[in-house]
Parts: C-alpha cells; sequence; structure tokens
DNA sequence: GTAGACATGTTAATAAAATCACAACAACAA
DNA sequence: TTGTTGTTGTGATTTTATTAACATGTCTAC
C-alpha cells in the first residue's frame, strides 16, 4: 500500500504508534482515543490524528480507533509485503542487545545472521540468530537476499564494514559507530549516537533546572 | 555561557560536529572547512554555517574553522559548568554497552554507577563504574548529586525505575525501554528504540530502491 | 593591481512540521 | 426534544527548520 509522500516524521510515528498499540493490545481494550496514544508518546492529540488522516484512517467517533485495524493498517504501509532480511554485523554487547531485544518482535522483518571475527562466537547461534565469519558476508547476504545491514563493530573497522554492505547489494544500513560514513544515494543510511542523546538529555536537564527554579 | 534559545536540531547538531572534530584532530588538522563537517554529516555546509552562526563563532575565511576553538566554544554552550553525573539503571546488554562505549569521552559528564539486582554484577566494577543494588539508588544519587539518569532495566521494570529516579532528584532521564513513561515537566526525558530506528531504515530503504530502479 | 577561485556570514525565501480552531457527529441525560 | 459532553477530521495558521542567494573577504596567479 502507497501514500505518496509521506513525512519522513510521520513515518517515525507510525512506527512508534504500533509499538505503542501492541503493548495495550493485551490488556483486553478493543478501542484507543487519539489524547490515549498521545500522551503514551508525549505528543499532542492533534498530532495524531493528523498522521492517522495521512494514512486514511478514520476511527468511530465515540468509541476511537480500532486497535487491530490501525496496527494491521500501519503495517500495510511501513512494511514491506514481501518481507525484509536483517545482519548484524559485529556481535559485541550492542549486537547483541540489539538482537535479543529484535527477538519475535516484527514479522515482517527477519534477522537472518550476524558478522564478526571472534572465533569464539562464529559458528555459533545467539538467541536464534546465526553468527558467521566476516569472509562469509558478502556470499550470505546475497543468498539470502538480505536487504538492511546493522553494524556494530569497533569504530575504525566500520569504514570498510559499510563499503563491504554496499557491494554485497544492501539497501539500508543502520550505523551504531561513531565513525561518519559514506554510501551511495540509492543505499538509506541511518546514524545513531547514544553521546548525542545523552548529551541532549544534559544539555535540556540543565536548562529546565534553571527554568523551574 | 547562553545563548537565547538554541534550536532544539542545532543542539543535537551541536553534539555531532564536536564528536566529529574530536575524531579529526588526532590527523594534525588544525582547521576545517564548513563543507568538510557537512559531508561527515551529511548535512549541507549552510546548515553547519548557520549553526555556528548562532552559537557566534566566526571562521577564518580562508582556513575555515580552527577545530580546536570550535570545540572548546561548543562545549561551553553545551556542557554544564560545574559537570553533570550520570547513572545507568541495568547493568545488561545495553547498559554495559553504553559504559564502555562512554569510557573517557566526555569530561563534563561523569559516569559514577550502575545500579542492578542481579548479584553477580553487584559490588563489581564495570568499565570503572562501580555497580550497586537498585535499593541504594536513591541514597547513592543524592550523596553524589547525579543528575541524569539511563534506563536500560526490563521493560516491565522501567515505570517503578522512573519513578524512584525522580523522587531521587533526577533532573534528565534516557530511557531505552519501549515502556511508555511518565515524568514530571521539570525533568526532561528522551526516548530511543532501536526497532523504529530499523523499522525507518527498511522504509526507506525501499522506497529507495523502487526510485532508483 | 586586478581577475579568478573559493571561503564565510547573513538576510530572505521556502519547506516541513506542529498547532489552532472549529465543524460535524454520537451518545446520553434531563 | 434539546442541551451537554467529548470525540474525530481537517482547513487555516503558526512555528520551526532548511535552503537559496548573495555580499563580503582573502589568497593566488599572472
Ligand atoms: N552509537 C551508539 O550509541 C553506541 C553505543 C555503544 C557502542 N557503540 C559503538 O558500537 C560499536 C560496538 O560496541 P560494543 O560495545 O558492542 O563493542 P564490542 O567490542 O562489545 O563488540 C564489537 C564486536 O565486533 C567484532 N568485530 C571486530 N572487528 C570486526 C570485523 N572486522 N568484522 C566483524 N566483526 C568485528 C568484535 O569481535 C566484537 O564482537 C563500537 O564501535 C562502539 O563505539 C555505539
Ligand atoms: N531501546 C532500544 O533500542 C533497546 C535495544 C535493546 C534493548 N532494549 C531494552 O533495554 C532493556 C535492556 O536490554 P538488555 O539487552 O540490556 O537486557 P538485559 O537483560 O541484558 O539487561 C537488563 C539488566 O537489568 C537488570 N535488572 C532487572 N530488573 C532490575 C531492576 N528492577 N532494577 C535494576 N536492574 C534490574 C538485570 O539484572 C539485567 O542486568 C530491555 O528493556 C530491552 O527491551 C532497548
Amino acid at each position: 500500500m502507497f501514500i505518496k509522500n509521506l513525512p519522513h516524521k510521520t513515518v517515525e510515528r507510525l512506527s512508534q504508534y504500533r509499538r505503542a498499540l501492541l503493548m495495550i493490545l493485551s490488556k483486553d481494550k478493543t478501542h484507543v482515543f487519539s489524547h490515549e496514544i498521545a500522551q503514551m508518546l508525549h505528543i499532542t492529540p492533534v498530532q495524531v490524528r493528523r498522521d492517522l488522516m495521512l494514512i486514511g484512517y478514520s476511527g468511530n467517533l465515540r468509541k476511537g480507533y480500532d486497535i487491530k485495524e490501525l496496527i494491521e493498517l500501519i503495517g500495510k504501509i511501513i512494511d514491506s509485503e514481501r518481507g525484509q532480511r536483517v545482519a548484524v554485523v559485529g556481535l559485541g554487547n550492542l549486537g547483541k542487545a540489539f538482537i535479543s531485544y529484535f527477538k519475535g518482535k516484527r514479522s515482517k522483518l527477519s534477522m537472518i545472521a550476524a558478522f564478526d571475527v571472534n572465533p569464539e562466537k562464529i559458528n555459533r547461534v545467539f538467541d536464534g540468530v546465526p553468527c558467521y565469519h566476516i569472509n562469509q558476508m558478502t556470499e550470505i547476504i546475497k543468498q539470502n537476499n538480505i536487504s538492511i545491514g546493522i553494524i556494530t563493530v569497533p569504530a575504525e573497522q566500520a569504514p570498510e564494514i559499510a563499503e563491504a554492505l554496499v557491494l554485497s547489494g544492501i539497501k539500508g544500513i543502520l550505523n551504531y559507530t561513531p565513525k561518519p560514513l559514506n554510501v551511495p544515494a540509492y543505499v538509506y543510511l541511518e546514524e545513531y549516537d547514544m553521546i548525542t542523546s545523552l548529551e541532549k538529555v544534559a544539555f535540556f536537564a540543565k536548562k529546565n533546572d534553571e527554568r523551574f527554579k
């Protein structure tokens, strides 16, 4: 299902809506109001309604939004129908955290493989995901039609890993190392740094502190 | 040093500029151009110049920006003069990843303590950071004037941990669990979810793939 | 000494994102 | 029947963020 030019931020929030909805689905509620979703994500109810409007979903005026229906619709929009396959490169603390957190959470994204150089990790299975030697990476990516790579190797290795991923035909990269990467325009690159998040918190905490005093 | 209402996004980028600058500082370069910084962060040179303008920094027309000076100025703006103290709650994969990554990276943020319930972790030191039992949290936070907490416990425990952190007097929280938290307005809360990042990459990778075909 | 190449700094314009304001409606109570 | 409450959906507006355009300055080459 395609919707013309969904705003960048809306895509991000749709993923968050789904996460929140999956979380409350269990609690034998069938419907939810925009202000309930909003409260969970610390945004305004209008924002929620606007996003849902953009994906063409209508709620019930009295009961709110049907949770199951909405989850399904979000899936139709942000998931790829045929599914996408993912690999983690670097099975250290962060790689493991990702894999164990991800486990069983999304049906349209399959965690297919991990790659490392440490002999103690290679040819073993971690949380259902087999770990291979980095030398086999290109081969396995191609064989399994893996289209997304997550980089969690030591920073120095990141550029060569990124290059190898691109050459293997990957379409998207999620980089957790602080090393800036360069990839061709047809590969989507997302970077995240915990320290930047921490510094943001530190900055605004300090600011808040003055403001509320 | 205070600058009236620095845009939210600019604060984030300042942290990234500093990270990038620290990275190239070693390479016996003393100056850098806006387009070089821009390339590293995948943004435009104008954006960089605009941000630097906002913090009142002027570069050299011919040589660009003095790297050391700029690092220092960014510090004056985003760091707290007296420093801020940080604790990690939940010393699992993610908590460890954070601590070992953070180690030695920022002088104005000190990682003071970790808290956990697992007896094997308590009263031991991980990467220079001592781990205490969660029962001691309030006491240690107050004693050490810790103002920022990072939550990396299992999701179900997150709300009670957040509440305890707030009661202990924390001013900022960085939450890595998918559980939505509620904190008073004077506490700055930042949340991050790896799966949202991954889904964003998946979505735009899929989109790119169609566009470039 | 002057044209060319190439930076920065900044105002103005544009684009993207969020919010306001309110019409439309459903349920219910009096 | 009619007023009240509380919701959704959305055009209009505002706010925030980014980009364009260009004036200004510095070095180099000749
Ligand atoms: N962005 C963030 O928020 C963040 C947070 C923590 C760590 N980090 C970064 O993420 C990376 C991983 O952190 P970590 O704590 O998991 O480190 P780690 O040392 O625990 O894990 C790194 C893993 O990569 C493997 N490895 C090394 N070279 C490799 C290669 N050439 N190919 C494949 N695998 C290789 C190692 O064997 C190890 O298993 C580091 O670069 C760190 O700086 C980033
Ligand atoms: N946001 C993300 O990107 C992301 C990624 C991975 C994991 N996670 C989440 O982060 C959390 C931690 O992930 P992990 O892989 O490190 O898990 P983990 O199981 O390795 O670590 C959790 C740690 O918390 C400790 N703990 C449990 N209850 C506690 C309590 N009441 N007080 C203090 N400590 C307690 C455990 O002993 C353990 O050491 C989980 O909630 C997971 O869902 C988030």
